[in-house]
RNA sequence: GCAGGUGUAGUUUAAUGGUAGAACCUUAGCCUUCCAAGCUAACUACGGGAGUUCGAUUCUCCUCACCUGCUCCA
């Protein structure tokens, strides 16, 4: 089998209909990409899987699906705004550009930057001629402040005050309604609020194509508990999240913890799953634990009670927080590589398979008249009818192995051939993508054929 | 943002200072009763801009995008 590389599925993606450059007619612009029919599909499969795992079939779990725009002060209150962007700094040398705080903390091997301010951490780095690890000349530029969240106005005009964000994450959402869930729903503690949706990073880096993006769409869940249990969830979440993606299609050899050493302002405990990319391994997931700090912050802020009354021993307390973030775009990018098989037959010819699971695949089942002539109405009277069931597709040109072929390439698992005998009796030809078998199936036992086997 | 590379139909590519040839794909027709058959047609390209030139896809500059590496990653 050969390796497929980054430009050969960004290729694939693009003649399939999976995904597009963003604003292609226009030159592209940088990292934003576009789905395309049958990526749109794939990826609301992936939502759909997300969503029975972790809000379906789990108790005390809940769906929330809340703005992009919030109110301006939630940055403030959870370290966005402010405290929260990089300090950058380039050597006029080498061009190099650093983040000024690590430049210091790694020359000093402790961790003293994080209590500067961008001046002294200029000041300090002449001071101590701290040499930049590239080229070793200390000749730097001041620090300028890069935040990452996109900016945008309230109102028509462009004035300071009516500045929003659209958000750089989306666990914020859940916090600030945390109570309202809380009260509306009845819970206790612990109880899990749930959300897909997008979030927006103004970032300069590269993307390696849908992995990192300027825009891109989280399934995440937050965890409200108390704190005496807060490291058996975490270590929960790290492993039903790696089932997930076994679930998913993704070899467990392939998918690996990775704990962080560093920790964000926030958090207790942080660790990631990664999956082996072409481009090596790369965050699929985040689990954190980050215990009262958001909610803390939130009561500070907003002034008002983020407590949560524990109805047993009548005690008011701030619940500690379990986040476990899945990377919908990256999971997606992860099931294509893992998907693409190219298989090389017995008569020499290769066949492109889209190895996706039934539950994730765009389409459940192609109908294909055998020969246009005779067996167009009965197709169309045959996938009419799948239609209410499940996503089919239709197509009648070429050679029936031609199009057993596009099926193929576009991971549809199961193909039924119309020909005399179903015009005749009812009687269709199923092939199954992976097996290669052949089964003969009336009309009516297709649905249930089907349906058994798209079960997620 | 840095360094290197790439940019010709949907894809893979050829040639050229005188506006481009192919293969696959796609579409239509003929044929065809189960795995990219054949025949006949059709469609479609020099990433964008400026400059040099009588003339630029080709040379120069700028720009945009992608790839690889670095860097970064709440």
């Amino acid at each position: 089998m050969e390796k497929i590389t980054m430009e050969k599925m960004v290729n694939l993606c693009k003649q399939y209909g999976f995904i597009y450059q963003g604003s292609e007619i226009y030159g592209g612009l940088a990292n934003t990409w576009d789905y395309g029919p049958l990526g749109t599909r794939l990826k609301n499969n992936v939502k759909d899987a997300w969503r029975k795992r972790f809000i379906q079939e789990r108790k005390n779990a809940y769906e929330l699906d809340a703005g992009i725009l919030m109110h301006p002060k939630v940055w403030e209150a959870s370290g966005h705004v402010g405290g929260f962007s990089d300090p950058l700094i380039d050597c006029k040398e080498c061009k190099m550009r650093h983040r000024a705080d690590n430049l210091i903390n790694d020359f000093t091997n402790s961790s003293r930057a994080d209590a500067m301010s961008p001046e002294e951490m200029v000041n300090f780095i002449k001071d101590n001629k701290v040499p930049c690890p590239k080229c070793g000349k200390t000749n730097f530029t001041d620090i300028r402040e890069f935040n990452l969240m996109f900016e945008t106005y309230r109102g028509v005009t462009n004035d300071n005050k009516n500045t929003v964000y659209l958000r750089p994450e989306n666990a914020q959402g859940e916090y600030v309604n945390f109570l309202n869930v809380q009260r509306s729903m009845r819970c206790k503690l612990p109880f899990s609020v749930g959300q897909i949706g997008k979030a927006f990073r103004n970032e300069i880096t590269p993307g390696n194509f849908t992995f990192r993006t300027i825009e891109f769409e989280q399934m995440e869940y937050q965890t409200f508990c108390k704190e005496k249990t807060d490291e058996e969830l975490y270590e929960f979440f790290k492993n039903y999240g790696k089932k997930f993606f076994m679930d998913l299609g993704l070899p467990g050899d392939k998918l690996r913890f990775h704990d962080h050493e560093k920790l964000a302002f926030y958090a207790k405990a942080a660790c990631d799953i990664e999956y082996l990319f072409p481009f090596g391994w790369g965050e699929v997931n985040g689990t954190h634990n980050r215990t009262d700090y958001d909610l803390t912050r939130h009561q500070e802020y907003a002034k008002q009670s983020m407590e949560y009354l524990d109805p047993e021993t009548n005690k008011k307390f701030i619940p500690y927080i379990v986040e476990s973030t899945y990377g919908l775009d990256r999971s997606v990018l992860a099931v294509l590589f893992e998907s693409y098989n190219e298989q090389i037959l017995e008569d020499g010819t290769s066949r492109v398979v889209m190895q996706l699971l039934p539950s994730l695949a765009p389409y459940k089942v192609a109908v294909l008249p055998l020969t246009k002539k005779y067996h167009t109405l009965k197709a169309e009277e045959v996938y009419t009818e799948l239609s209410k069931h499940f996503m089919c597709t239709y197509d009648e040109t070429a050679s029936i192995g031609k199009r057993y072929r596009r099926q193929d390439a576009i991971g549809t698992p199961f193909c039924i051939t119309v020909d005399d005998n179903t015009v005749e009796n009812n009687l269709v030809t199923l092939r199954n993508r992976d097996t290669m078998e052949q089964i003969t199936l009336s009309t009516t036992e297709i649905e249930a054929y089907v349906k058994e086997r798209i079960v997620f």
